[in-house]
DNA sequence: CCAAAAACAGGGTGATCATCCTGTTTATAA
DNA sequence: TTATAAACAGGATGATCACCCTGTTTTTGG
């Protein structure tokens, strides 16, 4: 009696699937607090699956950052904007709909970009960078928009750069209050905020002065 | 012949070091990635010891949070901004002292609290709710600042919650960045923008609403 | 059709980790 | 002085973890 298949080969789904389980297991444990024997559980692969794909856990972590993180502020953040009316009106319309989103799930894990980057940005230079591109593609994202709503005559007395990075900073800071209290109204305080702000130009005297310092991973 | 003494029994001192090397053990770190082996290494004490002081781990941290990171937060944030001629100036003073810190060591360690509140808040309802209580008495004591502002006659449309808010997030927003950047320079593009901040006053019909969200910790 | 590689299964392995336990030394109180 | 508790030492333990290895099945390329 001739046997059937017992598998059905699907790397992509294989693929995507421990991405899917990776994703939200790092978004609501963590990286180190997730095991990947309870990633394979969870998505019900085996080791050796997990391996083929994946070589060791550091690899999984980095096709998360670069292909789910990266997906995901592009998705809430960056396409909004782009598509806003302005610079100003993308960045308050998506507070709001994160604020609302929040208040409707009822609970709230945090930005998975600073959630990932406080744990592991002193952790691995490799994590970090790929972390660093994602925040540097956010800002500039907006900044764009602002020098665009420039070019269209609006905006006059905003530094691009420094409104980027105020946006990106509120946000953060808030959705980490907002995690640490699980309530999502700091948000819409700090929207509030930045609402009323005014930007002054920032003054032309020479360039931007930008220190990077030097880098020290500790241990 | 008499034998000497073998020990110096000395529990101050010898929970201080403890607390001293986890302190910095999980910032640096994190808490997951901190062994009680390393840290028992570190501060140069046994099993036995250690095990008196802290019975668990999550003691130690619960404890390090409590003590350490709160003070911390009040030494670094709280006692400058009271010190400081208004509001306004203290958080620009602390933003200002904590760049140049930052740029004299030459590497960004980020927030004690937001690293900890990250790794932490949604693990243990026990640490979600201690790192709250910092987060909420650092807001306060910037409102309360900016209310004395008020009644010395200044800051007249400030709305003291919604700045303390603010300044808040976008400190830890910046240091956020920071840190996955390993640059401070961010930390002093947002403080120019928070400089020049206009906050119009709080619509005063009726409270402040506040939608506390319905607790859930996932797994 | 037939190798060769890719895709997956599943048990093994050494290391690490938090906690516990038994015993010894030091301080305290009666 | 003496009992009692606190303070510490140090090894044991069971669980967990990331990774590896061998073997089998499926797909692919010639």
């Amino acid at each position: 009696m001739a046997m059937r298949k017992k598998r059905t080969n699907d790397p992509e789904g294989m693929r995507r699937r421990v991405l899917d389980v990776a994703e939200e297991a790092f978004q609501a444990r963590g990286y180190h607090a997730s095991s990947l024997g309870d990633l394979m559980a969870a998505a019900g692969i085996t080791g050796g699956a997990l391996h083929h794909h994946f070589p060791t856990k550091k690899a999984l972590a980095l096709a998360v950052i670069e292909e789910r993180v990266a997906a995901a502020v592009e998705e809430t953040w960056i396409a909004p904007v782009r598509a806003a009316s302005s610079a100003r009106e993308g960045v308050r319309a998506v507070f709001e709909a994160v604020a609302a989103e929040l208040e409707r799930q009822g609970y709230v894990r945090g930005c998975p970009l600073n959630n990932l980057a406080h744990e592991l940005s002193l952790a691995d230079a490799d994590f970090r960078v790929a972390l660093a591109d994602i925040f540097a593609g956010w800002r500039r994202a907006i900044a764009d928009k602002v020098r665009a709503d420039q070019q269209a005559g609006g905006e006059g007395g905003t530094d691009p750069d420094r409104f980027a990075a105020l946006a990106v900073a509120v946000y953060s800071g808030a959705m980490s209050m907002a995690k640490t209290a699980q309530d999502a109204g700091v948000l819409r305080e700090c929207l509030k905020g930045l609402e009323n702000l005014q930007l002054s130009p920032g003054r032309l005297v020479g360039k931007r002065r930008r220190r990077v310092l030097q880098r020290q991973i500790i241990r």
